[in-house]
DNA sequence: ACACATTTGTCCGTATGTATC
DNA sequence: TGATACATACGGACAAATGTG
């Protein structure tokens, strides 16, 4: 891996770890930590920023977020490819509601920049957060891309299955946030109150090359789950 | 301003006009057209990147986003500094429901981190899009940064007022993304079914050094608008 | 109010690696 | 395979904001 997304991964886990006070140390000592070049911590910083961790003061210093961090209710957009890895301190469990092997139409192809009749897998799930419904997650796996899923891998964490065993990287995502009424059966699965709306994400998740792999449509349990992201002017 | 700041708007101003076509110039033309070092071109390509109209493919180029840039019905959230500038092809208008000068109470100084007692504007306000309600924004302005404010000034921009006219530098902002049921009132102001619920942004805007000087709670119309976010996976 | 040191911001140049075509 | 185009990394110089005395 790049060294500057080396140490940046070093000091978040250090950052969520309270290792450091309310700043961090500067730049120059930092460097001197992890024996880089300054534009090298600067990008290694840049990702924190970027990810809400911390804040940058010119003159001053470098800043900790302490709210957003590591909060269950609190789901940051800015780091989110993948749910275990934007809330690792809790526990993710899946139940499998609906799993097959399907052949792309007109609507899916369009969606997926993909012929029709592309074999797709489709993965519909409800997914845990220690233990408390947290969403009902609709999702839809090229096949010519991810060539061999089951209903084992879909029952645990199908991203680090892509990334840790397929070794294909996940690069970008494109996300869309709007309300959904839910229908009964949502509900219960949620366990909200009948005719109670939720926040509805569709995504499309691309590799390297924008190679479009995955979309899917999430709607979150909003006694669980706040939305958060972080905006920089530029 | 910064060279690769202006570099960025230039390129993003000919993107919206079409001035490219699918495919941006490599680094080393625009370098050359800007007459900038690459590190320099690099960072304005970056803040394309970062706001989502562009993606970037190693060995191969730089491609133009086409969905998201000028929709109304997209809010941009990486964009999302003030409603006029997210959506700067559209006419943005409001009708003033609330103005005044309060006091802090506990709450309101805990979100401002000010004292209890410091003076807060309060400026509540049905906004349009192309004369159609997209949302009602609820928004706080601490007087001791946000000096003067009045009726006038509440019925355009508050936020062109505040960096055109106050030279104020708005830095960065946090946005918490939620549903809200809907009451009777605020439907019939958003032009939308009773009963109905709405995505509620709050949100923390920050000058640089990190001053708080506003805060806002704002209900989208759904009929209207759908979030959108990029996400880079670093 | 001023001068000074500290700390982040901007900009330049160069070299080499990696992905795409 | 070679050429092209973006990615990473190093180094140096000066500007701007902050904090201190």
């Amino acid at each position: 891996m790049a060294k500057y997304k080396e140490v940046a991964e070093d000091m978040q886990r250090k950052i969520r770890a309270h290792a450091f006070g309310k700043k961090l140390p500067t730049e120059k000592e930092l460097l001197e930590m992890y024996s880089v070049s300054r534009n090298t911590i600067r990008s290694a910083i840049n990702i924190l920023v970027k990810q809400g961790y911390i804040h940058k003061i010119q003159g001053s210093g470098l800043y900790i977020n302490k709210k957003t961090i590591g909060d269950r209710n609190v789901l940051n957009l800015a780091v989110k490819i993948g749910l275990s890895r934007v809330l690792p301190e809790h526990s993710i469990t899946s139940k499998l509601l609906n799993f097959g092997l399907i052949s792309a139409d007109k609507k899916l192809a369009s969606n997926f920049s993909c012929d029709i009749g592309t074999p797709i897998y489709r993965v519909k799930r409800l997914r845990f957060i220690d233990n408390h419904p947290l969403s009902i997650e609709d999702s839809y796996y090229n096949k010519n891309i991810i060539k061999y899923l089951n209903e084992d891998i879909a029952k645990n964490s199908i991203y680090s299955y892509i990334e840790n065993d397929l070794k294909l990287e996940i690069r970008f995502s494109d996300e869309y946030i709007s309300v959904k009424p839910l229908t009964d059966e949502e509900c219960e699965h949620l366990n909200v109150q009948k005719g109670s709306s939720s926040l509805m994400i569709r995504e499309i998740n691309y590799l390297k090359s924008s190679i479009i792999f995955n979309i899917s449509e999430t709607l979150y349990n909003n006694d669980q789950i706040v939305l958060y992201t972080p905006v920089q002017r530029d």
